[in-house]
RNA sequence: GGGCGAUUAGCUCAGUUGGUAGAGCAACCCGUUUACACCGGGAAGGUCACAGGUUCGAGUCCUGUAUCGCCCACCA
């Protein structure tokens, strides 16, 4: 026996070693399998994309979650001996990270982004996201991740740059990708366009102001932002209310604060009676709802505020000044005009930009969007339901694949949350006003525009300055990461992708795109699973944050516990859509684990030095044989169905308290006063227990139960050892 | 306002297709020169939120109620 076990395990020294031995063998790369012969050329595929962390700082706790969840299915299918490929990498989630440099440049050389210039501010980004990425990689290193770093991809490298390039061109010559004058969601502070789900909701309190326009203006409305109404060209009513039926259909010219305002009355079902007033006044360029209504109504829609958040009308008064400052002064106004009749506290949410904090300002401008709606042929289609060369819409595909399970949503009742989401599902706004990220690849010249995927060959034309929406890469992850558009060997073989696996939160974000995304370039699902995970929370429920400062850094625990005892914690009970609890305690007890395996291994070791292979097993030892095999057909079946929190625990069980309570402890009597075939069908036993429960702790436990088979001196690492089979 | 989920032991949570309620932690008793105190044995602890229903049988399926949580929309 190996002088080791005479030692408590030690996790700090062993993983590092460990994980190196692993990656310096190859086998993260199935193609090394094939060569060495450890995987068959023909067995069946089993691939999984890692959703790539952002390049923004550093790994946390749900990271760690997502990694040892995927971790442990790979090396689960890698043991089974499929051709397993997981392919890691990095997302440069262009706005979050921008902002971010931004951040650190104001604060310690007080610049922004414009005193850098494009240029030098890319130079600085890309710089921060070097950095970000060389950490993140070691420590997805560190918590056992066995991924292929050979294949390892970046959204923002140039081979995904291709594929962006080439599926932005593909959708716009469809016809699907379409320049519109809309209304967007504009965020002054990071002076640029953000998508409806880049918005968070804050509550806060505000004034609503009721008034009238002007003293011979029959109607009067209620208002947070009277600045707003200096560009309002109706009043709604609700069609039914008999207080304004006369109203309906005149047009007024009043001269409000200065602004000369035609306002037209018109009815709309959208309306209702019972609030404020009943009669809205619409302001089509700064709310989303005005915009919708004066398309309906055909109103005219007049801009009054600009990207600085800053008024462009009015009088000297208002002209240039801040949309808050201007809301006061036309209260003044209202005031001293006898206009204003009532003026009541509300809260009210407020839309504020996720990575800025700044309030948004709805506001039309030329962006460029992505039709869901539209209809275009799908030339060939995998897709159930939808026929090769028939008519779909992106939309239909996004719903028709979980509809008729094509991909399948553990836990299933997000489907519903899925569904509800595409039915209200606008066009999607791909264009940011940011720099970091993939240039949008179209030129203008004049009224020309051209698209393509590399610039025209004359000079004077100009390049569009955006970029795009960091889900618009990421979207095509699945595919850009196995070597689109170009038809590779790799694309051939690993797509579609066996499972996703990724936190709840990003379903809308990032699973709906990808298979929008996957659908329209190749017709087909990108992924047959889908696997959502919880968020990591404190011992009190708390999400982890900064500002709480009660995060807890998965390479600290890593650090004091072991990887394994982290990955054991964040897994063992922790059902698959649900939030999950971690404390030192649980993490603390699972490193208790990793020493009993270490003390089992020791006593077994120690106490059959002399066994013998063909020793005849006895009949009592048969049946705690058979009773551990089906234990493991129960593991294994788990596993297949991805029941990872009930499969880590009953391994845990088994190997703790039959194997090491009961089987061992029975064992030490049987070695000592046991007839001479009871006490080698016994060795023979412990023996074989060990082995297949070693097998069976490695996709959850990778480094302790590599140390042991190491350090027994076995020839084959265990990654590449074969599941126990379970006839 | 719309949707989704949760409610099981003191705490944290599991519970596959309906078949006698499970784990970890905590607490209690006992043991321990031993593979391991990063230990072992034992006992205790639950009207599975509530009310109906389906069923031979319900924690599990259906209906309703209550409380909590989350997501989406957003009232001008």
């Amino acid at each position: 026996m190996n002088d080791k076990f005479l030692k408590p395990y030690n996790p700090e020294e062993t993983e590092k070693r460990i994980y190196k031995l692993w990656e310096e063998s190859g086998f993260f790369n199935p193609d090394v399998c094939i060569e060495k012969g450890v995987t068959n050329k023909d067995a069946l595929k089993y691939s999984v994309m890692m959703p790539p962390p952002n390049v923004t700082g550093i790994l946390h706790m749900g990271h760690a979650l997502m990694i040892t969840i995927e971790d442990i299915v790979v090396r689960y299918q890698r043991m089974l001996g499929k051709k397993t490929l997981w392919l890691p990498g990095t997302d440069h989630a262009a706005i979050a990270t921008q902002s971010r440099v931004e951040k650190d440049i104001a604060k310690k050389e007080k610049l922004s982004r414009h005193d850098l210039g494009r240029e030098e501010l890319l130079k600085r980004v890309n710089q921060f996201a070097k950095e970000s990425h060389d950490t993140i990689v070691s420590q997805l290193k560190i918590f056992g991740a066995s991924c292929d770093w050979s294949r390892e991809a970046f959204t923002l490298d140039e081979k995904r740059n291709l594929a962006v390039r080439t599926a932005f061109k593909e959708m716009y010559d469809t016809g699907l990708i379409y320049r519109g004058h809309r209304i967007v969601n504009w965020d002054p502070k990071g002076q640029t366009t953000i998508s409806d789900d880049e918005i968070v909701y804050e509550e806060r309190k505000a004034k609503l102001y009721t008034f009238k326009y002007s003293k011979d203006f029959p109607i009067s409305i209620s208002t947070t932002r009277p600045e707003t109404k200096v560009g309002d060209t109706a009043v709604a009513v609700h069609p039914e209310d008999e207080r304004y039926q006369k109203y309906i259909g005149q047009t007024f010219n009043v001269e409000f604060c200065g602004v000369p305002l035609t306002i037209k009355i018109i009815a709309d079902k959208h309306v209702e009676k019972d609030f404020g007033t009943g009669a809205l006044g619409v302001t089509p360029a700064h709310s989303m709802i005005d915009w919708e209504i004066a398309e309906r109504h055909d109103l005219p829609r007049v801009q009054v505020i600009n990207e600085f958040a800053k008024m462009t009308v009015g009088g000297e008064n208002i002209l240039g000044k801040k949309v808050t400052d201007a809301r006061e002064i036309i209260v003044e106004w209202l005031k001293s005009e006898n206009l204003l009749e009532k003026e009541e506290e509300i809260t009210q949410n407020i839309s504020t930009a996720e990575r800025t904090g700044g309030i948004v300002e709805p506001m039309p401008k030329l962006q460029w969007f992505i039709a869901v709606d539209k209809e275009f042929t799908l030339k060939d289609s995998k897709i159930k339901g939808i026929e090769s060369g028939s008519k779909t819409t992106l939309k239909q595909i996004m719903r028709t694949v979980v509809e008729n399970n094509q991909i399948e949503i553990i836990p299933n009742y997000f489907d519903k949350t899925y569904f509800h989401w595409i039915e209200n599902l606008r066009d999607w706004c791909i264009s940011r006003q940011i720099w970091y990220g993939h240039r949008i690849p179209v030129w203008y010249k004049n009224e020309e525009i051209y698209c393509d995927t590399e610039a025209p060959k004359d000079a004077d034309w100009t390049q569009d300055e955006d970029t795009l929406d960091t889900w618009f890469s990421s979207g095509l992850w699945t595919f850009s990461t196995l070597g689109w558009p170009e038809s590779t060997e790799d694309l051939k073989t690993y797509h579609p992708t066996n499972l996703l696996e990724t936190g709840y939160e990003i379903l809308f974000f990032w699973v709906a795109r990808m298979v929008l995304m996957s659908g329209f370039f190749l017709g087909e699902i990108p992924f047959e699973k889908v696997y959502l995970h919880g968020t990591v929370r404190d011992a009190q429920g708390r999400k982890m944050s900064k500002s709480l400062g009660n995060g807890i850094d998965p390479i600290d625990v890593a650090n004091k516990f072991g990887a394994d005892a982290g990955r054991m914690a964040l897994v063992v009970g922790s059902a698959p859509g649900i939030d999950t609890k971690i404390s030192e305690d649980k993490i603390k007890g699972y490193k208790h684990f990793s020493n009993k395996i270490w003390n089992i291994t020791r006593f077994v070791l120690s106490s059959t030095t002399d066994f013998d292979v063909n020793a005849k097993i006895t009949q009592a030892d048969e049946i705690i044989s058979k009773e551990f095999n089906e234990t493991i057909l129960d593991i294994t079946k788990d596993l297949e169905a991805l029941r990872i929190h009930i499969a880590s625990e009953k391994i845990y069980q088994y190997v703790w308290h039959t194997f090491a309570d009961v089987i061992i402890e029975d064992s030490k009597k049987i070695i000592l006063e046991g007839s001479i075939e009871e006490v080698t069908s016994r060795k023979k036993l412990l023996v074989e227990l060990l082995e297949n429960s070693l097998r069976v702790l490695h996709p959850f436990m990778p480094f302790v139960t590599e140390e042991i088979w190491q350090s027994m001196g076995k020839e084959n690492l265990l990654m590449i050892e074969k599941w126990p089979s379970t006839k």
